[in-house]
DNA sequence: ATTGGTTCCTGCTGGC
DNA sequence: TGCCAGCAGGAACCAA
């Protein structure tokens, strides 16, 4: 599942293949995706050159020449692939929803099985305030997300801290697998009620987060199911997780049992000694 | 106003 | 061995 380091891999895949290129081609073959494919799609894409491919969050932020930016999100399950040499109409793979031929004959497809990603188009100034970008939090590595705006959003909630962490207006970018492992690290129980999370243990949470960002993006994320980089290398970052999906194995900390609990209908590991 | 539950989708897993 | 129910999950949406 792309969380913020895997989508940073895929960035910097895209940036190598597509900046300074044109894409000469779209070819759609779903546009019905997690919301509708603008209409105009292909013909707002087709002749562009591309002029960086940034990255908000779990969003892919490819800037055009025209002044437009295609928003991408890969969901759950959504992949970027660099082809070299390949006929863009032919698809790939079962789920192949949309390619882009570049040039030199490289096409960039995109795929995504359960269809929970998205593209969509914008204005360039309009970027941010779209939609999906607007009431989104801090970037975790940035110094925006840093103890004292942490401690401001989490103020009068009553959630438990691993849903505010995944909750993107608190953090933006995290998810499931990085809120069990920041937990972990900063030694804070997920079940804490957010009030009561002291100055100290928000410290630690934004330590341990952009600790841990940083090292699944220098691994090219977690490969779990369906993240491949674009060149199709797999990440290595799994191999580093302490909690998550490792239910019953031994805490790396005390040896006791890591524990699974379902919050918000979403799974948490963590271990209730080493997480207070 | 905040928050918990539901929904979308398909592939994989585990139990019989 | 094969089938199928159940689960996985990001985030918009809805209801309380």
């Amino acid at each position: 599942m792309p969380e913020l380091p895997e989508v940073e891999t895929v960035r910097s895949g895209l940036e190598r293949a597509m900046v300074g290129r044109r894409i000469n081609q779209v070819v759609v073959h779903r546009s019905d995706l997690r919301r509708p494919l603008p209409e105009n799609f292909s013909d707002m894409l087709t002749g562009r050159e591309v002029t960086h491919v940034a990255r908000r969050a779990k969003y892919l932020l490819i800037h055009l020449d025209s002044g437009n930016v295609v928003l991408a999100h890969l969901g759950m399950s959504g992949r970027m692939v660099i082809e070299q040499g390949t006929e863009v109409e032919v698809p790939d793979r079962k789920h192949e929803h949309i390619a882009f031929s570049v040039g030199n004959g490289t096409v960039v497809r995109f795929s995504d099985p359960r269809r929970f990603g998205l593209m969509d188009l914008t204005p360039k100034e309009k970027l941010f305030n779209h939609p999906l970008l607007k009431f989104m939090g801090p970037e975790p590595l940035d110094a925006e997300f840093n103890t004292s705006t942490l401690m401001n959003s989490l103020k009068g909630r009553k959630t438990p801290i691993k849903s505010a962490l995944l909750d993107q207006r608190v953090v933006a970018g995290l998810g499931n697998i990085y809120v069990c492992e920041s937990l972990f690290i900063a030694g804070v129980s997920p079940r804490r009620i957010t009030q009561n999370i002291s100055t100290l243990r928000a410290e630690r949470l934004v330590f341990a987060t952009k600790e841990i960002l940083r090292a699944a993006i220098h691994a090219g994320g977690s490969t779990l199911r369906d993240h491949v980089t674009p060149t199709g290398e797999m990440g290595y970052f799994q191999y580093n997780f302490k909690v998550y999906g490792r239910e019953g194995e031994s805490c790396a900390t005390c040896m006791k049992p890591v524990k699974r609990i379902v919050q918000a209908g979403r799974s948490t590991f963590f271990c209730a000694t080493c997480q207070r």
